[in-house]
RNA sequence: CGGGGCGUAGCGCAGCCUGGUAGCGCAUCUGGUUUGGGACCAGAGGGUCGCAAGUUCGAAUCUUGCCGCCCCGACCA
């Protein structure tokens, strides 16, 4: 053994958060306080479990601390937006959730929008606001460096709180006034070179959600005064979802762009296919569209909205003088559009969609910790040792582990690990280990199965 | 913003109608017995009863005002 893995070893050992390898944490070191029963102003399912599995807490109306829990899974959804955002081209950057009154009189909007926009000042009375979007501010960013349209196409995006005062706030994180959003800008020097970039965003997101293990349908939506066929919520399917939706069945079947997609392509293609079956939400159904597809092709669903994509044109780039010279010389308003995704609403959309009795049951990609290592018998010295042995062992293969190490009872533990979701549990307990085995379960299948400890590890490293 | 409801220990609740110095379950702590799907026994700690004013000898309880939170609706990522 060489003196790197030596120490790498000496201290997955002694450290309760080791560097190398993968995230792991034992839970007598971790916080997260479970409740055991439900507090009850929680309704929705995904908001119960998010507060009993220790995740959240509410602070105020609409507003949480992400416990250590939930942060982690928040990070883990906000990465996989961010991968595939700059997958796409997209360019992040990061404004302030703080902005001035002043921008968005420019555009308008200052009076415009109405009581959701948190209106402060600060000590020199100088009027300020909580973002709840920031079109204005990235058109500002732009129109104060950007003047050719060689320096086009371009996508900012950020990822970063935004703050809308909703006259009612609810559903835990789906419905809160302080929330986390990927919110990209575009900007091009037409309307078709605009489609395109709402091309890419169109396939971006499609990935996205399909790597956050959600089925996520793109349906037309409201342009407003825009007009055109340029707006698309992604809606997930989920039996408690908010509002009622109506596809074909035909695009639940349609295959999503793989990682090696050509963004500087034609996406067309893609688009097309993914918009030409019937899909639309209740504002946008059209029952006698609906009716003409065949029976068993019709599929009658509830819904979450967790993006929303939308070309606007010059509606800020106009008011705001955001112009670029064009080839011809001559200074045109820029094209641009908008893309969000409700980053922390994610959470909640994805414990609707991924829940049992029992608890959460996470997608691998966005799961805290991929395997929960439950040691039956604190104290007893077989079991201990097997434990930490495989703590370290999965760590250092880069599987993250939550090793309860918690003296408790047994049926606690199981009850715990099933609430918090983890895809496996590794159950090491000393029944077992006389015949050298432990058990491994799949959370979502409940299936288990008894293995040697080497064929348990070989199992998780497997994926 | 219209309608409804709730604030009593960390969580879930009783007590309020009919005023008399606060209680139950879970959780927590101590000791013991237990130990493979949310154990048991014994003991202990923890509450300005949302805040303020009023009525009263006395208010968790009655009155008024305020604050906070939840649900339904309208609105929205």
């Amino acid at each position: 053994m060489c003196f790197a893995s030596a120490l790498v070893l000496m201290t997955a050992l002694t450290n309760p958060f080791p560097s190398p390898g993968a995230p792991a944490m034992r839970l007598s070191r971790f916080f997260l306080p479970i409740l055991r029963e439900t507090p009850k102003e929680a309704e929705i399912v995904s908001h119960r479990l998010m507060l009993r599995a220790g995740m959240i807490r509410q602070q105020s109306a609409g507003i949480y601390s992400w416990l250590p829990l939930g942060k982690i899974v928040l990070s883990k959804i906000e990465q996989i937006v961010r991968e595939e955002q700059n997958r796409s081209g997209a360019i992040e950057l990061l404004m302030p959730t703080i902005q001035s009154a002043e921008l968005w009189r420019e555009s308008g909007r200052y009076d415009a929008y109405g009581k959701e926009m948190l209106r402060i000042e600060d000590r020199h009375e100088r009027e300020m606001l909580y973002g709840p979007t920031n079109e204005e501010m990235v058109t500002d960013i732009f129109r104060s460096a950007v003047r050719s349209y060689r320096d086009l196409p371009l996508n900012l995006y950020h990822i970063q709180w935004k703050f809308r005062d909703e006259v009612r706030p609810r559903f835990g994180v789906m419905r809160g006034r302080e929330f986390l959003m990927k919110d990209a800008y575009s900007f091009d020097i037409d309307r078709e070179r605009a489609r395109e970039a709402y091309n890419r965003m169109f396939v971006a997101y499609l990935r996205t959600f399909d790597r956050l293990g959600l089925k996520a349908i793109p349906m037309r939506a409201d342009t407003g005064p825009i007009g055109g066929d340029l707006s698309h919520e992604f809606i997930i399917l989920a039996s408690t979802g908010e509002s009622a939706v109506f596809c074909s069945k035909d695009i639940l079947d349609l295959p999503i762009p793989p990682d090696d997609v050509d963004f500087r392509g034609d996406l067309s293609p893609i688009v097309t296919a993914w918009t030409t079956p019937y899909a639309a939400t209740d504002e946008m159904h059209d029952a006698a569209a609906f009716e003409a597809l065949p029976e068993d092709k019709r599929v009658s669903a509830r819904g979450i909205e967790v993006g929303h994509i939308f070309y606007f044109g010059t509606k800020y780039s106009g008011p705001m003088g955001a112009n670029v010279a064009g080839p011809d010389g001559v200074e045109q308003p820029v094209h641009m559009g908008s893309y969000g995704i409700g980053v922390s609403r994610l959470m909640g959309a994805i414990i609707e969609a991924s829940h049992d009795e029992a608890g959460i049951i996470w997608p691998e990609s966005v799961a805290p910790f991929a395997v929960g290592l439950i040691n039956l018998k604190t104290g007893d010295q077989k079991t201990d040792s097997v434990c930490d042995g495989l703590y370290e062992r999965l760590t250092n293969a880069g599987v993250a582990v939550l090793f309860d190490d918690v003296d408790g009872r047994a049926g606690a533990k199981f009850a715990t690990m099933d609430l918090i979701g983890l895809p496996w549990q590794l159950v090491v307990g000393p029944k077992g280990l006389e015949r050298g085995e432990v058990e491994l379960k799949r959370r979502a299948t409940g299936e288990r199965l008894t293995l040697s400890v080497d064929a348990a590890v070989n199992r998780l490293m497997a994926g």
